[in-house]
DNA sequence: TGTACTAGCCTGTATATACAACTTGATGAG
DNA sequence: CTCATCAAGTTGTATATACAGGCTAGTACA
């Protein structure tokens, strides 16, 4: 890897990290091609070229006339696929709240520890809450968050502002993972959840970088009969918009 | 929309149909740039461009000195998220085994037709698979075929090439749609998946399309115990690599 | 004051040209 | 026969140039 980067890259490069150390923020105005050129030394199509490829991947938003701008954190999201679960209730026309049952410093233990990349007990925010569609409980969020990425996690209002929209807002998620599962919850989620013994959670288990480490770590605890992940994948290039074509699927029977 | 594409889109769209006819099929040669700018009167860089965007997108493959070549559908797969149980188990290092319960033709009904856009009493295939990691069943596949899209798949030997390998191979799936549950099973999935009355499933439903309609639809139990969803979300542009940063989550307490 | 217009910037596309690096097959020397 | 070399084709990148079309602000005109 001692070869040098071609340089339509080396400017997406520079872009990217202007944008993730927040020296550019959403909707703010990028070079454009002409001052890339000037400013750079490049030619107008090799500048083109960096700029065009951004805009492809989500990082910014050109319009003919007016010029290159940071893409919204918000149009960027479904990148890292970070769902916002008030969005989502809201989208299906219901009306979102949310409990906070724990906002606190702890120290971090045993898995947690290990997926935010810290030592045994180094102290990290701790976010438990509930979420309810229409008054129905939906989610619980047992989150994480490392103490240097959100200093000022403790004094938000997380029934206001979920703490999903609130961490995607102090700087951009780059990258995720996650892990589905299907598991019977405790005592203390059934009574969360007011679900009785005999029905499975459906777990979603994700953590989030930023700036090349992990910054938080998130157990999400849902009632399988609410809650059901879905996804449509089509294929980069193709125009189809066939969504329109989608066919609500019925409760099954089995 | 009257409006003429550019030359470059009328180039990806021209390639795209081809391989979607199956005139090229995966590992054939496309032609090459300066083939392009002879056969459709192009400057050579904008047939560079449409092959360089299909790339990105993950139709062709491109070797410098060698040539452009169609990308294998399974190297595509990850587009489309359909994901070969076979191939998953593999790569973990374990051995797949399967075994057909059924495999017939059926008149589809109530959801099964909706899925599949058909008339109510339109005949397709039914094939009802149990799937096996060192021998622990993992998968049942209950799913539905369009009988045009796959005639063969009556004499098809499904224990030795999986439905989902099988399916790819006919043709190209270009689009899917996926919904995750976690719900507890009836007594003849647990008996096949051989877990006890406590346990809950992991369902998928997956619809997939092919040349604009959907042609396969699948149900997919798997015991909450020994199966998890994972994923991995990067943005493209970044070249991170941090895949081996990537600690294996453990067993929750929870 | 208000309206129409235009100059200037922006992106989007297209072409011609050039050079580098890689691959393959043919050619030729040993 | 074997190995080295080379030519031709391929992708990858970079530049200079050109024109079309969108947007905006400022200017000129009524």
């Amino acid at each position: 890897m001692i070869a040098v980067k071609p340089r339509y890259q080396q400017l997406k490069d520079l872009i990217i990290e202007r944008i993730s150390r927040g020296e550019l923020l959403p909707s703010d105005r990028v070079p454009s091609e002409n001052e890339l050129v000037e400013s750079e030394k490049v030619s107008r199509m090799t500048a083109n070229r960096a700029l065009r490829e951004l805009n492809n991947e989500g990082y910014v938003e050109r319009v003919a006339g007016r010029g290159t701008f940071v893409a919204d954190y918000r149009s960027r999201s479904h990148l890292v696929e970070v769902h916002n679960i008030a969005d989502e209730i809201e989208r299906r026309g219901h009306t979102h709240s949310s409990q906070v049952v724990r906002q606190s410093r702890q120290r971090a233990r045993g898995e947690v520890a290990k997926a935010l990349h810290v030592e045994q007990g180094t102290e990290v925010f701790h976010l438990l809450l509930v979420h309810y569609e229409n008054g129905t409980p939906i989610q619980i969020e047992d989150r994480h968050v490392l103490t240097s990425f959100a200093p000022a996690c403790l004094a938000q209002d997380f029934e206001a502002v979920t703490p999903s929209a609130y961490l995607t807002g102090v700087a951009p998620l780059q990258e995720a993972e996650q892990v589905v599962r299907a598991s019977m919850p405790n005592a203390a989620v059934r009574q969360r959840l007011q679900i009785d013994a005999s029905e499975p959670c459906l777990v979603i288990i994700r953590r989030t970088w930023s700036g090349g480490r992990p910054v938080t770590f998130a157990r999400l605890h849902h009632p399988g009969s609410r809650y059901e992940l879905t996804g449509h994948y089509t294929p980069p290039g193709t125009s189809r918009a066939a969504s329109g074509d989608v066919v609500r699927l019925e409760k099954l029977s089995q």
